[in-house]
DNA sequence: TAAAGGTGATGCAACGTTTAACCAAAGTCA
DNA sequence: TGACTTTGGTTAAACGTTGCATCACCTTTA
């Protein structure tokens, strides 16, 4: 419990000026063998470890990005943190990541402390009913940052998603070649924009065939909510033969309540989720599922956010990755009538 | 993409002094109530966020706390994490969140840049094999931190965990009465002391029957490890009908490989997990697991450390929490022979 | 009327870096 | 020899806060 060491410390061990210390340890600025050596093991020997918040200041870098996501645990978003953060780190940056658990008062704190602390950069997604006022606030600090998933309603920000009417038009069209026409969509909140991104995929397929009905269902995204929303949709409306999901804890929950009932998923009623999750293959019933590399996702934001960082004036970009289709279990035809 | 405002400009916009400014934005000092109004207008109008780094800097208190976990992508982790955050909020700090996915060398790096942004304090569970050499970085620093979860080796710092010894214990007495005599301890990585004591508690309810035989099989926290696992188990020792599990994700893992060599986990072998995460009550095979509560703990660990950071000079202290028994279907008496 | 006390605001140094500007000494070259 | 370059280093000014010491002014009181 010492008291922490700095630069003039290890200026004074080696008996040279601040400058000349600093030149070393940073590798600038000419200067000979013999006191090079000198200095690197005065800071060897006293333990030195520069405080980034006086070097941030007097530079204007920041070596430190800041991450704020809705929701932590969920094996998906920890594959983009860890894709993020790998090739930040190579880049000599360090991802420190906040849970917003999907509440925008709580972002908003978020955000401010990211920008007290003048992070180099930011990478979020922005909470349901993010106000306009949050996208402002960016903009005046002129803090470098990127949105996924969710794409900003305001404001003039790179954005990196998913290309998710491409998925569920595939999903769907998946479903009505199977021979499903009662279809309902299950899972995720109004006011969210990659779920009607979603929602719209489903009904491009369904109008290109003629049918122009779909349920829609709110519900959170775990397997509880979408076991009890599922046990609902059966009792409202025991038509409906498929069932495409928000994301694949809904769709493993859905599963979970048809098997409940005494039916099959992929027999009597069709799921698909969204994600391909660890958990999708590994669940109860193999989970049919549009899949994303996540990993590769948080990779592409790191890359976003680089080029922007390097660049503060370029256009605001949008990069789509793909989601594909993965056949498992719980997508078959429907019961003949 | 504005220049970011400073004290010195809301000053300016409001006509009095940088420190005038100062004291009404913290509330200190004698201000009378126009001036006080007047800052405040100015700094609003402005869109005014204090620099951390500079207060920091100045004032020598930091309100950010670092935290440094081995994994963050499990439902058990994060609710710890949402404990500690919840509480530490509400004292004004923030938490920020590095995933050490327990490499010991990222992990360094990890402390390093925390140590060199001061960070107010640090909860960090230390990966496997830490060495010497980080507990003392950590001292020379003066930094206030607190363990959890895996006990430090060296080094005094205050440490949360979990009552391991007495659980297991009541788990292999559970599995005891119920008449399994061959009993496997899977799942951990050696030299992972959070695992020593666990199985140091199944040894101990086994010695007391008279028992001194148990099986360990080493693997990752994860569920397709803990099926591969379980084969070779299966393969090797036939006659094991009971398992105690590291984590409920092997546990699943090791459930899924018996169900498919066409057994049934709680008739022809049982198994226990470790945490009951949300998995364990919806697994294909619910399962019976050792209960804690993450939010508690991580509540708990936030308390431990802004005692810590209150009073530096205490002696070290350790806290220990306790994990119940919650019997689902995974346990049941072993086959008559 | 002079000393004392209260109020509200300001000036200045400091926190630990980085970097541009500068400089002394030594080496190079015509 | 004198001018010019190179080498190796130092000085000092920032970066944006905070908090101590100070001060001008006004009111009270002996």
């Amino acid at each position: 419990m010492t008291k922490k060491p700095t630069l003039a410390n290890v200026a004074n061990q080696a008996g040279v000026s601040i400058a000349t210390a600093s030149q070393v340890l940073r590798g600038t600025g000419r200067i000979s063998d013999t006191t090079r050596n000198l200095v690197k093991a005065a800071a060897k020997k006293l333990n030195y470890v520069p405080d980034a918040r006086a070097a941030s200041m007097r530079s204007g870098a920041n070596h430190e990005i800041g991450l704020s996501i809705h929701k932590i645990a969920n094996r998906f978003n920890a594959e983009i943190i860890s894709g993020a953060s790998d090739l930040l780190e190579d880049e000599g940056y360090l991802l420190s990541v906040l849970d917003a658990r999907d509440d925008v008062v709580r972002q908003r704190k978020q955000l401010e402390a990211f920008i007290r602390s003048s992070r180099g950069g930011l990478i979020w997604v922005p909470a349901a009913d993010t106000p306009e006022s949050t996208f402002d606030l960016l903009n005046t600090h002129g803090l470098p940052s990127v949105t996924f998933l969710r794409r900003p309603e305001f404001g003039e920000l790179d954005h990196v998603g998913i290309e998710n009417a491409a998925a569920t038009f595939a999903a769907t069209n998946h479903l009505l070649d199977l021979g499903h026409t009662k279809i309902a969509y299950l899972g995720g909140e109004a006011n969210v924009d990659v779920r009607s991104e979603r929602i719209e995929g489903c009904r491009k397929a369904l109008n290109a065939r003629g049918i122009d009905d779909i349920h829609i269902v709110d519900c959170q995204d775990s397997r509880s909510a979408g076991i009890e929303a599922m046990h609902n949709l059966m009792k409202k409306h025991p038509e409906v033969t498929a069932v495409v999901c928000n994301g694949d804890m809904v769709a493993i929950g859905a599963s979970l309540a048809i098997g409940q009932v005494g039916m099959r998923p992929g027999r009597e009623i069709s799921v698909v989720g969204f994600d391909d999750t660890p958990d999708a293959k590994y669940a109860t019933y193999p989970l049919t599922t549009l899949a994303v590399s996540p990993y590769e996702l948080g990779r592409k934001l790191a890359r976003v956010l680089l080029e922007r960082m390097n660049e503060p004036n370029m256009p605001p970009s949008t990069t789509l990755v793909p989601a594909k289709l993965v056949e498992r279990e719980t997508t078959g035809a429907p019961p003949a009538k």
